[in-house]
DNA sequence: GAGTGGTCTAGACCACCCC
DNA sequence: GGGTGGTCTAGACCACTCT
């Protein structure tokens, strides 16, 4: 118990020697330091909830304020998930809102459609030298890839590529990614979180167009040489560590990919 | 003065009559509202300081608390700058740390580089059917084009269309973009401030890879078909008023669009 | 030192959910 | 009715900036 808070905050204790230091760190701060790292190590897991307001307020001795604003944070990052009345939830891709959270890739006209997956194969190699530098692996260390179609109203729009450290996901096959109850429909994510206990909470992306390759025109059914977005994506679990890596080669005959930039 | 706020929060007043109600606004969103309205009305200057979070606290007969939180919200748009110990300001695109706040197009590999434009031609014509429904104008409305080409370390990488109502932007020229103090360098956003008042808190981008045509590929000096970025972008004022059009055709060979999802 | 934003507290009360 | 998040207040004190 007794989990109370450096209070005093002073000038002494540079923490972890960075930069010339901040030399000044909120309470908040400091609490949604301490959240964190439970929710790291799977004190409270997706889709729970946490203890109230109230209770971590006695537990860290601070004010409920306080985790109020810690938790306002998270809530922010869409690491947790306040509901008025409940109680406040560790978020998760489970949840049919929260499912398709990281998909740009949207009907050029017409209401929102979600795809569903057909998986082509699940091979085991080597990671090359760009995904391993993305991934955080040393070159040439054991990854597991899998390649899918992405089909929205039946049609195929996207071939992907996913690449996650073998290490981390073991006896990844195609039997499991089709045998899981949210095979063909429902994100990966959701997936690798009930399978592998690996929430994203944060990702990367870098497009740019290419040009179809012979496979990937026959997969999509277009020409040879049809401009495509190239989609490249890594994934980061809590404590912002890369956990996938991804390439999409998406078709934008009917799809578009939309961002808001604010 | 005694520009009190609705205190009397209770059931009735509609306000405008939308979904059932929510039947309740925090008075922090009603100040929100207000200091919105007193920035579109221009009581407030891009770059300049608003009063303090005590005058405002009186003025609308709230607790500091309250208008902290209005402000907050402000904050995270990117509408108003906290500066401690100084004051709060109304954001511009004029600041060197805001003039490519909308600009994703990053170099692969190495230090962020900033582009220079080259303008190409300003012509007044009709909206079409397309442009005229994303900046909700009647369909054939004057408008006027800029083409430009960005020039990222002296090598032309993106081919820009962008098209504003006429009538917001009377008098729109080359010599008028060329002569401004920040013509070649500066963002075309920071343009639009200072000589026409109009700044671009928000913006809707669609990306789709399209092969360049003759004119584009002459451009950017690249083969005609080569796969490019088409990125339309719609960007919005205070109030979310849609107010340009835009067409960015994007070579991807040393350059991609960047993206943060969260 | 005066003024501004930033943190923290303690307590009252409201809106929502579920029993 | 009791619990949870959400709002609002009033006041104390801290950190930063400028003069």
């Amino acid at each position: 118990m007794a989990a109370s808070v450096d209070t005093s905050n002073s000038s002494e204790s540079p923490a972890s020697a960075l930069s010339p230091g901040p030399s000044f760190r909120p309470l908040y701060d400091q609490i949604k330091i301490l959240l964190t790292q439970s929710l790291v190590a799977g004190e409270w897991k997706p889709g729970e909830a946490i203890p109230s307001e109230m209770e971590l307020a006695s537990r860290f001795r601070v004010s409920q304020g306080t985790v109020r604003k810690a938790i306002d944070a998270l809530a922010a990052e869409n690491i947790l998930i306040r509901r008025q009345g409940k109680g406040t939830y560790v978020a998760t891709h489970t949840e049919p809102n929260h499912q398709y959270r990281f998909l740009r890739i949207t009907p050029n006209v017409g209401e929102m459609v979600y795809p569903t997956s057909i998986f082509l194969d699940v091979k085991r190699g080597k990671a090359s030298a760009e995904i391993a530098r993305g991934l955080d692996l040393k070159a040439g260390a054991p990854v597991t890839s899998i390649h899918r179609v992405l089909l929205f109203s039946a049609k195929p729009v996207v071939l992907d590529e996913v690449v996650v450290p073998s290490t981390k996901f073991p006896l990844l096959s195609l039997e499991k990614l089709e045998g899981s109850g949210d095979g063909k429909k429902g994100s990966l994510y959701s997936f690798f979180e009930t399978a592998y206990g690996f929430r994203m909470i944060r990702a990367e992306e870098r497009i740019r167009a290419v040009a179809a390759d012979a496979f990937t025109a026959k997969t999509l059914r277009v020409a040879k040489g049809t401009p495509l977005l190239c989609v490249d994506r890594i994934a980061f679990t809590y404590g912002d560590k890369p956990v996938e890596w991804r390439r999409g080669l998406c078709l934008t005959e009917n799809y578009s990919y939309y961002n808001e930039l604010a």
